[in-house]
RNA sequence: GGCGAUGUAGCUCAGUCGGUAGAGCGGGGGUCUCAUAAGCCCCGUGUCGGCGGUUCGAGUCCGCCCAUCGCCA
């Protein structure tokens, strides 16, 4: 059984961020822990080249494209060297390799008669690369790039996606392999089968805009698609198409004996479990397993996005506490499948109870302890019946299990029941009192060998999730292995060497003091994390973009420090109150006409529960003037009303203003 | 608007075949001292989103509604 895994390709021109870093983490990962099991494992990442976005940096810089996509390919190989991520390969789609995969593929398309050629014309967005129907523009821009769309015409090459209707259903119902859905998790899986049965159009796979894209065979004049471009990668990069396949016959052959596994965000879900397999299809190859599609880091409950700036990179974290501590957070945090939440305050608390607390300081007694009564080395006698084997054998079993139903983060868990059992044990054994009463006895020796040796099993669980510290814990406990070193036997009971030398260190995860942290941050960086580099190079292109007042943070966080400038964006009016009534069919929402000097407008703000209508006509408040509007029940507010949210119910508490004041009085 | 999902303690989540709810984290109090102010002990009367139904009995089944999210139109 050989096993296939691939992350996307990314972008080139993309600044990395967390999202781009947890798919990556989360395959290595898993392939990390098909290797400790002794399986045939295979990691595939790279980047994505060609599209119009490269083309217009080149053309504004009067370079080739080829320049541009060279400078920027290894911030991502650097940051996954950075991460410990251990990738077979890594391949770059203007790789000849990869053109000549492609072209291969289209090879097949053509012979299997599923290309024809068919004209078109639309609204085009260059973010996008793709058409728009009008009616799907805001005011003629694309909805989620807000650049204005071009009007392009062109003749291009349509593949027949709808011939694939059918097989493809029947690919979501059976699998490609029997008992393994195809898409993982399942709410996924009935997202695609709804849109797939809801019927497919067939897919413009050339482009004439663009020349900056591997030539479509048989059409001068036109690129392939970018999508096809981009998931040819996964064969090409094992050489399909060159007079070399020996890596497809071994891990992309027919059968069931072996797997593939493409990791994705949900946003590109559909790319790979609806366009690639009828690709495969209609190229006549096997088809990958399994499509394994996660969630989105949030931060402040709001998707990330360069224009909120609220882009998470944490790269202040990695450096104060390690490339493994984050490993850890990351995968601990996010239910597999779920979006996630992703907090500095948070990676604090976890860090210090799992790290700090759970894993350092449970080697730290237990290392030091044993080092003491025997001498700077192992123990000298073993046990094999008792308590700690007995939690790490079940541990062990449910964090095969969780890895293999990708529930990452119940792995970790298994990990942090090992721990805390093996805290308990040598809590209730107590061997530092029987050490003064007894001495050294045969007794001792086991009960030191029992918390060492589980401590050495939770160490090789580690070694998928943060193989760092996994190697260190196992070299402090006499046993010096690198992740790359396990064996699947390091995961049964008995590995601990006898009378091996023991290394007390220093703590092998410090107790952070979160408090100090933020003040000794908030001092160093004025910057937020959006104007950190997160690599070696920024792209030129992003001109800075002033800085955005980010929303405060969690209440227990300090908010960041805002310059008087930055305060006075917010136009603050006191205005008063000639109308409201609560809006229909919502608990919170309450409409109202406010007038503020000469102007009147409509707010709408969630004060509902805390006030009635007749309580707030005639009152004045303070308003936000300047807010961009929003639509809330339908309902298109122009503002935003100031009230305080008491803690605890968040009850809404309207800022007082005296009645005297004018209304259209600025505030300052 | 259609389809799908979710809604359980402050947070993240478990809750099998229906029998009046649990874990971890955080928080509060106490205590030991082998260990990184770590460990240990104690502390939750939560309308299990709401309403109605089936049932001797529903977080757990059915219907409706609300909220949030996703996909589609």
């Amino acid at each position: 059984m050989s096993r296939y895994f691939t992350t996307p390709i990314y972008y080139v021109n993309d600044r990395p961020h967390i999202g781009h870093l947890y798919t990556t983490l989360v395959t290595d990962t898993l392939t990390r822990f098909h290797r400790l099991q002794g399986e045939d494992v295979r990691f595939l990442t790279g980047t994505d080249e060609h599209g119009q976005k490269i083309e217009k940096v080149a053309k504004r810089e009067g370079v080739a494209p080829i320049d541009v996509a060279d400078r920027h390919a290894p911030t991502f190989r650097d940051l996954w060297k950075r991460f410990g991520v251990a990738n077979d390969d890594f391949i770059r789609t203007t790789e000849p390799r990869h053109r000549i995969g492609v072209t291969e593929l289209i090879r097949r398309l053509e012979a299997a008669g599923d290309l024809y050629v068919a004209g078109h014309e639309g609204w085009y967005c260059v973010g996008c690369e793709a058409f728009y129907p009008e009616k799907d523009l805001e005011g003629g821009k694309c909805p989620t790039h807000g650049t204005a769309a071009e009007w392009q015409k062109e003749e291009n090459v349509f593949f027949r996606l709808s011939k694939y209707q059918d097989r493809l259903l029947e690919l979501y119902e059976k699998g490609s392999v029997p008992g393994i859905p195809f898409v993982f998790p399942e709410t996924r899986l009935n997202e695609v089968r709804s849109f797939v049965s809801a019927g497919l159009k067939d897919l413009s796979v050339s482009r004439t805009a663009i020349e900056w894209g591997i030539p479509f065979p048989g059409h001068p004049g036109h690129v392939v698609y970018v999508w096809l471009d981009a998931l040819t990668n996964y064969l090409t990069a094992l050489g399909f198409g060159s007079s070399d396949e020996e890596l497809v016959a071994r891990y992309w052959p027919e059968g069931d004996e072996r797997r593939v596994t493409h990791l994705v965000g949900k946003d590109i879900l559909r790319f790979h479990a609806v366009f690639w397999p009828a690709f495969l299809m209609s190229a006549g190859l096997p088809l990958p397993t399994q499509v394994v599609s996660h969630g989105f880091w949030l931060k402040d409950q709001r998707k990330m996005s360069k224009s909120v700036g609220n882009v998470v990179r944490p790269d202040a974290l990695v450096d104060a506490f390690g490339v493994d501590a984050l490993r850890w957070h990351l995968i601990s945090e996010m239910s597999f499948g779920q979006d996630a939440s992703f907090s500095d305050e948070a990676f604090l608390v976890r860090y210090n109870s799992d790290l700090a607390n759970g894993l350092g300081n449970t080697l730290s007694r237990a290392v030091r302890m044993a080092s003491d009564a025997f001498g700077a080395a192992t123990p000298g006698e073993r046990c094999d019946d008792n308590d700690v084997k007995r939690v790490a054998e079940e541990a062990v079993a449910t964090w095969d299990a969780a890895f293999r139903g990708c529930r990452l983060h119940e792995a970790a868990e298994a990990i942090r029941t090992l721990l805390g059992a093996i805290d308990g044990y040598i809590t209730a054994k107590e061997p530092w009192k029987r050490v003064k009463a007894e001495g050294v006895t045969p007794a001792l020796h086991r009960i030191h060998f029992n918390a060492l040796e589980g401590l050495r099993i939770a160490a090789v669980m580690l070694a998928p999730i943060a193989p760092g510290a996994s190697a260190e814990v196992l070299r402090r406990l006499g046993t010096p292995k690198s992740a790359e070193e396990l064996r699947p036997s390091d995961l049964a009971w008995g590995g601990l060497p006898l009378g091996a030398p023991l290394a007390p260190a220093a703590p092998l995860f410090p107790r952070a003091d979160a408090k100090a942290y933020f003040a000794e941050l908030a001092k160093e960086s004025p910057v937020t994390e959006e104007t950190k580099p997160v690599a070696a190079e920024v792209p030129a292109a992003a001109p800075a973009a002033p800085a955005v007042p980010v929303p405060a943070a969690a209440p227990a966080a300090e908010p960041a420090r805002i310059s008087i400038e930055e305060f006075f964006k917010a136009d603050l009016r006191v205005a008063e109150i000639i109308a409201a009534e609560k809006v229909e069919k919502s608990k919170k929402l309450m409409k109202m006409r406010v007038r503020i000097g000469e102007e009147e407008r409509t707010i709408v703000a969630g004060i509902a529960t805390a006030y009635t209508g007749e309580q707030l006509v005639g009152r004045k408040v303070v308003v936000v003037a300047n807010l961009l509007p929003a639509k809330l029940m339908g309902i298109e507010s122009n503002g935003m009303v100031l009230a305080a949210s008491l803690p605890g119910t968040g009850e809404p508490s309207l800022l007082a203003v005296d009645p005297s004041v004018p209304s259209g009085t600025k505030v300052k």
